[in-house]
DNA sequence: AATGCTAGGTTTAGTGCTAAACCTATAGCG
DNA sequence: CGCTATAGGTTTAGCACTAAACCTAGCATT
């Protein structure tokens, strides 16, 4: 309770991209309940419809879940009649059905208005610069290991203790 | 994927986010085992080490999980020595223990100096225009939801304790 | 061909969260 | 007082995800 002023930019902004993400999260559970799919069988169909033909390992890297999720999700999209797996060597092959494209066009442009909804208390402008930072970070995320740690901010990780 | 082009930056924003959301948890995750930790143990830890006789709802409400949940993880944090609950007229108050105390005193720095690391990509200059983004963003969904603003000034300021 | 290896997929045990029912002490009100 | 309503906490059924074991088809090497 004391150190509020010893807290850190870094820190604050994990605060609060947590809060967002949930509040944004929620509310597009929400709203996909009107389709009768949950969050990680839409992102399912999102992704499948937008690269048809992908690999069940493939779509779990894209989705950031395991594999194994995504054989239940899968099942369970199949038995619905959204999604087809199609053998093609060992690799099972990704296809919408018709009932798949037709839920896909509809759901996937509601769901970019909503969130284009969830994000206008910022500008264009705004979610641009948003993007971009967002776009900086998860670069410099992806590669830790970087052999050139060639920013003088590394300032950062040395101030503690 | 293939449509890249046709998205508007709220999408995009959003997907980056998601995916930032994800790397960071995940690293938080790994590195809270150290301490025989999960996320949520934490948030508790830390939520309840900044502002010690805070009530289970309230507690709940801050860490944005359903009260049941509070219940379990108070119930195995309690058992583990770590947290005690103070019934005080019907509500109960939650404090650490000395055993809860020490380890607080040790790991959020620790997972502040962690956090730090992983927002290093940003210059400090940047992961203020982020927090100051994210944080104009979170008061503009609060709104529509909320209709009565009563605050609008303390929320700003005293948002965390 | 026979052998072994591996990549893709499936299964399963276990964890964490939620919603909703449940319990109970207190507050409010007649 | 006594009765009800409700807020805080607990319990429970069920879902979603993971890790890890498992299975098996295809490939390589011999």
């Amino acid at each position: 309770m004391a150190r509020q002023g010893t807290r850190r930019p870094a820190v604050l902004a994990w605060l609060r991209l947590v809060r967002v993400w949930s509040h944004v999260n929620r509310a597009t559970q929400e709203r996909l309940r009107d389709w009768d799919l949950n969050v990680a069988q839409f992102d399912v169909l999102a992704h499948v419809g937008a690269a048809e033909g992908i690999s069940q390992q493939t779509l779990a890297d894209a989705l950031l879940v395991s594999k194994g999720n995504v054989c239940q999700l899968l099942n369970r999209m199949e038995r619905g009649g959204l999604i087809a797996r199609c053998p093609e060597g060992r690799t099972n092959c990704l296809y919408l059905t018709e009932a798949g494209r037709l839920l896909y066009e509809q759901v996937v442009p509601a769901h970019e208005c909503q969130l284009n909804a969830l994000l206008s208390p910022l500008s264009l402008q705004e979610q641009r610069m948003l993007l971009q930072l967002l776009h900086k970070l998860e670069r410099g995320l992806r590669a830790p290991a970087d052999p050139s740690p060639t920013h003088p901010s590394a300032s950062a990780v040395a101030q503690h203790e």
